[in-house]
DNA sequence: TTGAAAGCGCTAACAC
DNA sequence: GTGTTAGCGCTTTCAA
């Protein structure tokens, strides 16, 4: 690999009218600057990126943690990290974290030994907490999808009370009165917040609400169909199931369907993110859109902001969510 | 941020001895460790690790070229590329090319302007082929999923040709006579490996194979769905559909559906990939099972392998397939 | 318009 | 066992 020196050599100037040459030719005469241009086709030169980030203290590279890419709902979202990033050229290191503290710790440490500039979290959890001694400092950090309740950084999320509300709604509108859940890990603010959502439905409809309607899952396939087992085992079964991603209202409809239970005639089942394969089950899933690409972008962005410091303050991005009807919800049996 | 230099001053010994400490401590005494961890903690001191990579010249970065991240198989690859990179202590640097070759480029820059150490591309082509002027020189490059044909890169493959021939005899075992191929873009070396798999088989059986069976996709769930109205269009129906990605699959089979054409009753449907869906569809398909993180983390280990001078010649893995019969296959109507 | 030189933070060769 | 110092490739004053 040649270097600076040897391009100045070999156009018979000095390193620092090369650097100029690059960075900002109009300093340079036009004589000189094609000597220098010459020089560096020659020479087959390409600039030492690391040398100048080590140099300007910016690595222009941004840590993205995502509990499991292999989530289709995350897949879109980075898809969408990385064309902003791209555009305002920036680089994203990806972190596939499993949510597991340590390995976040671990990549979070990066930013601490300017490895990147800032980090994108997709889970409610602090990654620096282990790392930092409890520092007041603002962390350049963006938290996205699910975000801490107490934070004081940058967010990006959906108002997922109100988007469950809605699809309790719309269970309801159907006749639905006994209607079961299937939910995260209780930890998770994300799920609490859609329960929230489910309840306030409930009891604007005048309905009870029955912790034994509450199935725990962890947004796989396996788990939406092992919770649907759960159920219809039940002696006074719900009429309709709203599980908190698409994953696991697939994996539910598919456990429905080996018990004979018709989709949505017995059952209604409604699901959550309207990834690909929501149109295309069958039944077609009612579901609610995220605008999962929105978030990548709005993430990467607001992260570029802060760290070039355009933001004064954490603002708190709120995206819309859509109610998407399809096949899978019909009205209760009998109503 | 605390540097070596202040730590130093606060133990009262050189920079490099608080780098010996640090990096080598058997070279430092018992004494002087303790003064200078002590200083390194008070100091808060972390060790600035671009300059450890710009010195050392290794970057410890590796770029990823994914045609689509958004495909569930190549989540699963990056997912097992993460792995093995965080446990030999290297990093990833991800694009989501959407095949664009600019895009390639652009990424593959970051090789030669000195911001990763190599590059995996997960698609048939060279990124570098814009940038260099044809050197001979070794590519800091491996090659996965869906390789080049000419390259003397380590590269990581599925014998896609064998694979794509076992499916077809399945089908043949079945009875099917009339066996209809969904398959990628023409141009890529994967497409073409496995319609000479399913030619393969045809010729094995004696059946002449007919172009008009052959319908294009592009690996979506929609252009599953697309190919298969088409198919439904002719005259003379194939009874079997084998599509080369599971996404095409699904697609195809809602399609039948929704045209009451009944799977596998009517018509047979076959995968390729075996991604989560593809046991909760209905009904549960029959594929080819790869080792998605396999791919990823065997690609990773060659390319630090061949990046740390382990590796002597450009080796060719062939990971193995699995036939997964499920129940979206059965016998040919009147078998 | 150009050049000389300092210095980013670190490591390692060499000296003591 | 420890210190001094050169230097990785680049940018950017400061001087000429």
């Amino acid at each position: 690999m040649s270097n600076i020196r040897e391009v100045a050599q070999l156009a018979g100037v000095s390193v620092a009218t090369v650097s100029r040459t690059l960075q900002q030719p109009e300093l340079v005469s036009l004589k000189t600057r094609n000597k220098v241009l010459a020089a560096v086709k020659q020479a087959g030169y390409k600039p030492n990126l690391m040398a100048v980030k080590f140099r300007s203290g910016k690595t222009h590279n941004l840590v993205v943690l995502v509990p499991t890419i292999a989530n289709v709902f995350f897949a879109r979202v980075i898809s969408g990290m990385q064309q902003v990033a791209h555009e305002r050229d920036y680089s994203l290191l990806l972190c596939n974290t499993l949510a597991d503290q340590e390995m976040e710790a671990s990549y979070a440490k990066m930013v601490q030994t300017s490895q990147a500039d800032g980090l994108i979290q997709l889970r409610a959890h602090n990654p620096f907490a282990s790392l930092e001694p409890a520092s007041d400092a603002v962390l350049p950090m963006v938290n996205a999808c699910e975000v801490l309740d107490k934070t004081n950084c940058p967010t990006v999320v959906l108002d997922n009370r109100a988007a469950a509300c809605a699809m309790t709604e719309h269970l309801l509108s159907l006749g639905h009165r006994r209607i079961a859940m299937i939910k995260g890990p209780s930890r998770s603010p994300l799920t609490r917040d859609r329960v929230a959502g489910y309840r306030d439905a409930l009891e604007a409809a005048g309905i009870a609400y029955q912790d034994e309607l509450l199935f725990r899952g962890d947004f796989t396939l396996q788990s939406g169909h092992k919770a649907a087992a759960e159920l219809l085992a039940m002696t006074n079964r719900p009429t309709a199931i709203f599980c908190e991603n698409d994953e696991m209202a697939i994996g539910a409809i598919q456990c429905l369907k080996q018990h004979g239970v018709k989709v949505p005639e017995d059952m209604s089942v409604a699901g959550f993110d309207d990834i690909s394969f929501a149109q295309y089950c069958d039944p077609p899933l009612t579901t609610i859109a995220q605008p999962a690409e929105e978030f990548g972008s709005t993430a990467v962005s607001l992260l570029i902001d802060l760290l070039e410091g355009r933001l004064t303050k954490a603002p708190k991005v709120i995206l819309p969510f859509e109610l998407i009807i399809r096949t899978s919800t019909g009205p209760v049996r009998g109503a």
